[in-house]
DNA sequence: TAATCTTTGCAATCGGGTTGCACCAAAAAC
DNA sequence: GTTTTTGGTGCAACCCGATTGCAAAGATTA
């Protein structure tokens, strides 16, 4: 496992104390986190701070972003290796009743295939209904 | 073709003025249409009464939603005999340069097999990226 | 007609995201 | 080592899509 400051040095980002705390938290979670969530863990460290310091970190390529379906942008620090290639996706199945989000990571994805000469960037596929514990 | 009337009977959808306009916009559209399309198109009538009345149409299944990465939701009219059921899927491909979407309907996507008792209301599955246009 | 329910328009609010600006600290240039 | 430059931080304000409270208008029922 590496530290916070061995991760910021790869990825070439200039270590100050936000973005200390910040990675920190991330890696502290399960479960990525939206810049809400962060806020709330680090009640003393400006909204605005962790925002542009989560955009330095997505820049460089310290986390990446996933949209989960719950409407607000989560985060989660990249796995070591990771070039957020959008190859190891995976589907989000969101329960629109508890508002839980899950990781359907057994479910594969087929390649997609593009059309002539367009770029894949990212994926976000999110499935929504109900998890088993609110399909009764 | 079924008329605004004609639909709105079926869906057990009461007429009223709004409710025609804003369905005979929608089904006038090529493409789905965002709230801030709609309002633009409806000069007279009020966003909170088309907002409302998306509402309406959306839980009668008049009309389906749809989150195309664009970050607005749009809506379309379902097309006759359509449950909403979250069978004939396709991907959106979002560009992030020319900001366009683009239905691809000729990817072919493979049943999503849920974790037990997990139930599907709707998915979306957008893609981001560069088009053929803006990737030069 | 009177009472009730629904729809509509207006204004205000909410909430996630984003930005302008002044201040401060670290790094680079002198 | 002092000055200049660069970049990070905190605060407040703003943007914008979505949503709601409320009262007036319209439709429906008794």
């Amino acid at each position: 496992m590496q530290t916070e400051e061995e991760i910021l040095k790869i990825k070439k980002v200039k270590n100050t104390a936000v973005r200390t705390v910040v990675l920190r938290h991330l890696l502290s979670q399960e479960k990525a986190q939206s810049l809400k969530d962060i806020e709330n863990a680090l009640v003393y460290t400006d909204r605005s701070s962790i925002f542009r310091t989560l955009k330095t970190f997505e820049k460089k390529k310290v986390i990446h972003s996933i949209e989960d379906g719950s409407g607000m942008t989560k985060y989660a620090v990249c796995a070591e290796g990771c070039n957020c290639d959008p190859k190891d996706l995976h589907y989000h199945f969101y329960c629109t009743n508890c508002e839980k989000t899950f990781c359907l990571f057994d479910v594969t994805i087929p390649n997609i295939q593009l059309p002539n000469n367009f770029k894949l960037q990212q994926a976000n596929l999110v499935v929504k209904g109900l998890c088993d514990n609110c399909n009764k």
